[in-house]
DNA sequence: CTCTCTATAGAACGTTGTTCTTTACCTGTA
DNA sequence: TACAGGTAAAGAACAACGTTCTATAGAGAG
């Protein structure tokens, strides 16, 4: 019972398995998009079998939900506040790293929001996903707190606001922009909003 | 080869087996979701060979592409101007359409807008989308030139408009809703932003 | 009727997600 | 140290997909 090294198969080491599982499906993800996403590709960059999927993640769906976790985590750094004396002023800057985040990472963006419209999201999943939304609220929240917003129901203005942002973000990654600035267009339509919802000036 | 046939040899009339097989993709994408359309789901329904969609469409991205175009035309239809005397209600009633026809064509909205992002559309899809967007900056045009709202880029305008419809449709097919009334909060976001957008009173 | 040419049906190919079978490795027990 | 037993991975296998190939049926021309 020697002969290892002489062995057909090779079993390799399963405490990071799952890692490196997510690291090549997040590469190859950027590199060539969601296409190229395939169960076979992903495993192979992490040097194991396409079971190794299955038995970690239970099946790709599974893979891609981890990915959409990954993204919303992401998402929630990209928009939590830089450290403003302005209510408005966070909100405002949350909005543009909305952005910011997408055009980054458009694949992924596309990724998260293809998953939230086919898939049956995990309760994990979906608190990645309202952690985000919970966040935009609290920002909200806080300028009507300060009068800088006329005061409301912040879960539907957040949800307006985020409406807005995630079709403006959703139609610039599909190349479907007409705007001569588009980051000056998205600022431009944020304050429109705001403005409409009650910011004082 | 084939496509043009303004020759004489007309065979089987392959102008209606063209349109059994875009009729068939409809019902299969409405009673089924997009993951069932299948080339040979759509062949079998048309009754006709998997090879059939490809001597008609190419491949099925042309198929795709064709309920695309079929698509947009509804949502022409959807947004095109109630008679009304004042400029503002018929931009406001276009956008009202818009969220009707995603609504009530969930699955097709969906198809449209991923065709967007994935596939390179041909021209005469592209104009089809174009033409939609079109309707769209006209209304805004013509709230411009009465006054309604206050004079601008109704390119850039119209983006802004399109964006937050867009967005707004998108999550609430895809489940992400937390306003109490979708229809209703919808409104608030389109009167939001054309009052910031300098809507005259 | 016969010939020709084309569009079709059905088989076949490569790739996908998924499952199955075999087998290598780790672990618990003497 | 020696030896089972259970676990988990590797690779083959399967069904379904988009696509291509090929043999053939069937309409027009003579």
């Amino acid at each position: 019972m020697a002969a290892s090294t002489q062995g057909v198969r090779t079993r390799t080491a399963s405490i990071e398995v799952t890692d490196s599982l997510v690291e090549a499906a997040l590469a190859i993800l950027e590199e060539s998009g969601l296409a190229a996403l395939t169960v076979r590709s992903v495993a192979s960059r992490a040097g194991v079998a396409p079971m190794g999927v299955y038995s970690r993640f239970g099946s790709k769906d599974g893979l891609l939900e981890a990915l959409f976790v990954h993204g919303f985590t992401g998402l929630e750094t990209a928009i939590e506040p830089h450290p403003s004396p302005s209510p408005m002023n966070r909100l405002r800057t949350g909005c543009m790293g909305y952005r910011e985040f997408a055009i980054d990472n458009p694949q992924m963006y596309h990724l998260m929001f293809e998953q939230m419209m086919l898939l049956e999201l995990s309760p994990e999943a979906q608190d990645a996903a309202q952690r985000t939304f919970t966040i935009l609220i609290d920002r909200v929240q806080e300028a009507m707190n300060s009068g800088d917003l006329s005061a409301g129901n912040s879960v539907e203005v957040a949800q307006q606001l985020w409406s807005a942002m995630h079709g403006a973000v959703s139609l610039e990654i599909a190349g479907v922009h007409f705007a001569h600035d588009r980051q000056v267009n998205y600022a431009s339509m944020i304050d429109a909003l705001t403005i409409g919802l009650g910011r004082k000036a």
